[in-house]
RNA sequence: GCGCUCGUAGCUCAGCUGGAUAGAGCAGGGGACUUCUAAUCCCCGGGUCGCAGGUUCGAAUCCUGCCGGGCGCACCA
């Protein structure tokens, strides 16, 4: 029995109560389900009669007491009481309870998959860095975030496109280009232009490549060095993120947004439509219809287009590949785009609410206290690559996905490196190993799971405890896609991680010594086997391993 | 000035689409390994949930105002 099934138990009960007259109320179709704090208050409790009392016209307890009589004839429920006000507290059976662990090992790496969000076709686009430079914290951010709520989504149906927007035309690559061709001609930096190793690094596998490009004339040689550097740059970015186990389906060009005439395509559209105006000799969208503190120039008064137009059709784009739902992902920096953004979708005539933008607070690296700051290449930021370095990708990934993105991080790079329980990414690892570890001195002891258990044996109070966690599973994974924060699988894990370990201290899972295989080892074993198995299902969504040993 | 966001234990943070006595880890103190991984577990102390109103059976959670921190407010990209 888990909480859904309760929750149709409790629906079936109140329905029940309603045909035979003794309620007179709209049953809802979510009922809640919690689990109190205090085990006095039973193994679920539901408000739904405080929910229902005012609508009824009748006390809280009189609908109390009319679910909780037909409640009590439920499979699996053992009592049900009335506390307080009119909570209905429920008891479930233990073998009620203890079935649960079956029900993981069958559904295995589908347990916690379900259909929340199928039929709808999301577009994900997150970290689109600029090919100038290294990737950096905050990018780390999404690329771990970003690609965690893509499995997480995912794992509820979404059929979800993983999307990197490549920013390579404008004049941020012409200081780049500007830079390299400095640095291979040993000239300082440009002003406006980008610092750091990276750009000799860049400029003399150019050079190697193209060793007469540095001595050509400006045009030409800048030319040589935006298109070979910017490959370089993508390349490695690619790679970064490869290795940070985050690969994209898509990487979009918005150069290829201008010279196949999609940006003047969007543009005449919004003009034929109305969706723009023209003003002072430029072309502005009604931006401000959408929350946004003024309207934003689309085409400039000499005549070329303002980055949002490539923004327009970026958008257009999407959406002719068929996508229900645009989320970006953005920096705490871009928060002014989210009305752009959504402006954006309306002028089209969509709705806007088919466009979400998820804003990220900045990540800040730090070491007992003090602020990591420089990095190795990239000269003012800590990249993407000086974070594996110091963490790993396992521990760099969690950290980035355990917080909410709303709260500014600071990740202290000695907690994440600790193999003690204060780094929570081994402390959930360990429990996975350890379970691991049990299972092959079962299998030692030729100790099978067999075709079934008695779930009755499972009857201690962290057994219950576990199983109930267990059971509480999908709806983290459900929520998580929902409201689009993979942090919640995280946070689980670790309630996870803890309950297991609890039961493993108090209870002995495999004979000692010489004695004999139990029934309970075996439905102990069962739990092991599905508690392994919730552990695995969490850190593949989280794109984090699950070691056999540690 | 306007907008977004955050403010919960000494520290780092959960909880926020309203539910019972507000949680976890760390830090501090004290315990538990002859047999399944002690990278673990147990116990102790620790709080005006920024402040003030409001909504209601019930508010850390929703609304309003204020205070404090972060980030933004281009015919740049």
């Amino acid at each position: 029995m888990n909480p859904a099934q309760l929750a149709d138990e409790v629906r079936a009960a109140l329905t029940a109560a309603v045909a035979d007259g003794a309620l007179s109320v709209a049953v809802p179709d979510e009922i809640t389900i919690d689990r109190p704090r205090s085990r006095e208050h039973g193994d679920y409790a539901t408000p739904v009669a405080l929910q229902l009392a005012k609508q009824a016209g009748v006390p809280p307890r009189t609908i109390a007491q009319a679910l909780a009589e037909r409640l009590r004839a439920a499979p699996g429920v053992a009592a049900v009481e009335i506390a307080g006000p009119g909570f209905v507290n429920i008891r479930l059976e233990t073998a009620a309870i203890g079935a649960l662990a079956r029900d993981v090992v069958i559904a295995g790496e589908k347990y916690g998959s379900a259909s929340t969000l199928s039929g709808i076709a999301v577009n994900l686009e997150f970290v689109s860095a600029n090919p100038t430079g290294p990737l950096h914290l905050g990018h780390a951010r999404w690329a771990a975030v970003g690609d965690a709520l893509g499995r997480v989504m995912r794992a509820q149906g979404a059929a979800v496109t993983n999307e990197y927007y490549f920013n390579d035309a404008g004049v941020q690559i012409d200081r780049f280009a500007m830079s390299l061709l400095a640095a291979a001609r040993n000239q300082p930096v440009p002003e406006d232009g980008y610092g750091g190793a990276y750009i000799a690094e860049i400029a003399q596998r150019v050079v190697q490549d193209h060793p007469e490009a540095a001595g050509l004339p400006d045009d030409e040689a800048l030319r040589t060095f935006r298109t070979e550097g910017v490959q370089l740059m993508f390349d490695e970015i690619k790679s970064t993120l490869h290795t940070f186990r985050t690969d994209f389906d898509v990487y979009f060009h918005e150069d290829s947004l201008h010279s196949s005439g999609a940006v003047t395509t969007a543009v005449n559209k919004l003009k034929d439509s109305g969706s723009l105006y023209e003003k002072d000799g430029a072309w502005w969208l009604r931006s401000t219809e959408y929350g946004d503190d003024k309207d934003r120039v689309v085409i400039k008064s000499d005549g070329n287009p303002a980055y949002i137009a490539g923004d327009l059709a970026y958008f257009l784009d999407k959406r002719s590949r068929g996508f229900s739902l645009c989320i970006y992902m953005l920096g705490a920096d871009h928060h002014g785009y989210i009305a752009r953004l959504k402006a954006a979708a309306a002028a089209f005539g969509d709705d806007p609410d088919t466009v979400e933008v998820l804003i990220g607070q900045m990540v800040n690296l730090v070491r007992g206290g003090e602020p990591v700051r420089m990095s190795k290449r990239a000269g003012t930021v800590v990249t993407l690559d000086d974070l594996v370095d110091a963490l790993g990708v396992d521990a760099a990934r969690y950290a980035l996905i355990r917080y909410s993105v709303d709260t500014t991080l600071d990740l202290d790079i000695d907690v994440w490196t600790r193999q003690t329980n204060d780094n929570p990414v081994f402390y959930v690892q360990y429990a996975h190993a350890r379970l691991a570890s049990l299972e092959r001195h079962a299998a030692d002891l030729h100790i099978e799971l067999g075709d079934d258990y008695d779930p009755a044996l499972l009857d201690t109070a962290q057994e219950a405890e576990l199983l109930a966690l267990l059971a509480g599973y999908p709806q983290v994974v459900a929520a998580a896609a929902e409201l689009r924060e993979p942090h919640r699988v995280a946070r689980y894990l670790e309630d996870l991680a803890s309950g297991y370990h609890k039961f493993y201290d108090a209870v002995r899972i495999l004979p000692m010594g010489d004695e004999p295989a139990t029934d309970a080892t075996v439905a102990r074993l069962w739990l092991c086997r599905a508690t392994r198995q919730v552990l695995a299902n969490g850190l593949a969504l989280l794109g984090v391993t699950a070691p056999e040993r540690m």
